[in-house]
DNA sequence: GTTTGTTTCAAACACCTGTTTGACATCCGC
DNA sequence: GCGGATGTCAAACAGGTGTTTGAAACAAAC
């Protein structure tokens, strides 16, 4: 029987079975590398090695799962980006760009395949997703709260609009660090810049935000 | 007869009929609100009312019809650019302000549907549009190195390679300030900052940018 | 051994995609 | 008038899309 209604039909103590799981690490990866439009149900369920009927089983649609991916990707990025904040509200508070490498840390510096795959997935989700995606990233600013209060808290003395217009500019710089944007950078500066240095893009891009905010 | 290689199967000399150019403000049109994939040639057709076969017969393919409408206000714009920097170096050669206000007000200041319409357009091929249009805004830089020649004459003292990632910082916190990126910060400010306020974007726009270049 | 719930599978469904065809209409130069 | 180039059209083409079906396989429970 098919069940096409629940999303997990499986018991729900148990396990998640490995078709699921390789479904989502498939769907992630294909969507991460080709972009959301580029991936075919079919691609999906040949690279994890399912039938075709395993993903609308298990997730209901094809939409589902990516925002299944979608939804836990962005709470893992949310969750480490409040932790980092956290330390530096409680030693450095009036530190903006200590305040500001919480927020781009976690994005920049990545250590592993699998990582990168999920911000490239996230950043596809963001400016290529579905109607659904763009809304909830739209309207779900809870976890930028936390550091606009903390910029307002370093810097008392400006103007809230003044450093909600300095914070979205930094986040216009900090989102353009992708594959797609950076390449004009390699190519004008003859390869001199190499924005997959990490650290060095990290500290240019800290020290660029920073004069911004006039720190 | 059909003449599907030629573009322009019409006399050259002649002026396109109307059904070419509608074909093209449809297409320019429907990308710009849907996106790329979108989109597809019947709804091209439709909205110009042009049988479906006109698109491959003007045009050779879809495709073709997209990258003729890239190119065309990829150049206007470039145009529009080097003019205004042009006379900024004639009057204002050390303004960095002035040299980074040539390179955003085309994109930032527009009077009318049709301009706010080109520019959505060439923001969608720049992130969504095929491998051929990423491929030509990556390589082709001649119109950015006018920019950074006038920053580092502008700026003599500063290293290249500095000078290079603060450029593309800017350019990070320009192009994030189109609809789908600055829906957050309209959000984050309960509609204080306004980016539809042109003027006052531009503003604090190079304000941000002139500070991050330190100036 | 039978029953029950879960998972897998090949096949098909209905629909949409970009493109092509060949016939028909139109217009211009001669 | 005629011939040939130019434009328009309904129809079809070949292939891809997400999703659904109903039967089979499997495991654990009784």
């Amino acid at each position: 029987m098919n069940c096409g209604e629940q999303n997990t039909p499986g018991s729900v103590t148990r396990e998640p079975p490995p078709a699921k799981l390789r479904i989502l690490a498939a769907a992630e990866q294909l969507v991460a590398e080709q972009g959301f439009d580029a991936v075919s149900t079919r691609d999906i369920v040949a690279r994890a090695q399912v039938n075709i009927a395993a993903v609308n089983y298990y997730f209901g649609s094809k939409q589902s799962l990516l925002l299944e991916i979608f939804a836990t990707r962005a709470a893992e990025l949310n969750r480490e980006r409040a932790t980092l904040l956290a330390r530096v509200i409680d030693k450095r508070p009036d530190d903006v760009r200590a305040i500001m490498h919480a927020l781009f840390q976690p994005t920049i510096l990545w250590n592993s395949e699998e990582r990168r795959l999920a911000l490239r997935f996230l950043n596809r989700a963001r400016r290529e997703g579905p109607l659904e995606v763009r809304e909830t990233i739209r309207t779900d600013v809870r976890h930028l709260y936390r550091f606009v209060d903390a910029l307002a808290n370093a810097l008392p003395q400006m103007p809230h609009e003044e450093l909600l217009w300095r914070f979205h500019f930094a986040l216009g710089a900090l989102h353009h660090n992708q594959p797609g944007d950076y390449e004009r950078l390699i190519v004008l500066s003859d390869g001199a810049c190499r924005p997959d240095d990490q650290q060095r893009l990290l500290d240019h891009l800290l020290d660029f935000v920073a004069r911004g905010f006039g720190v």
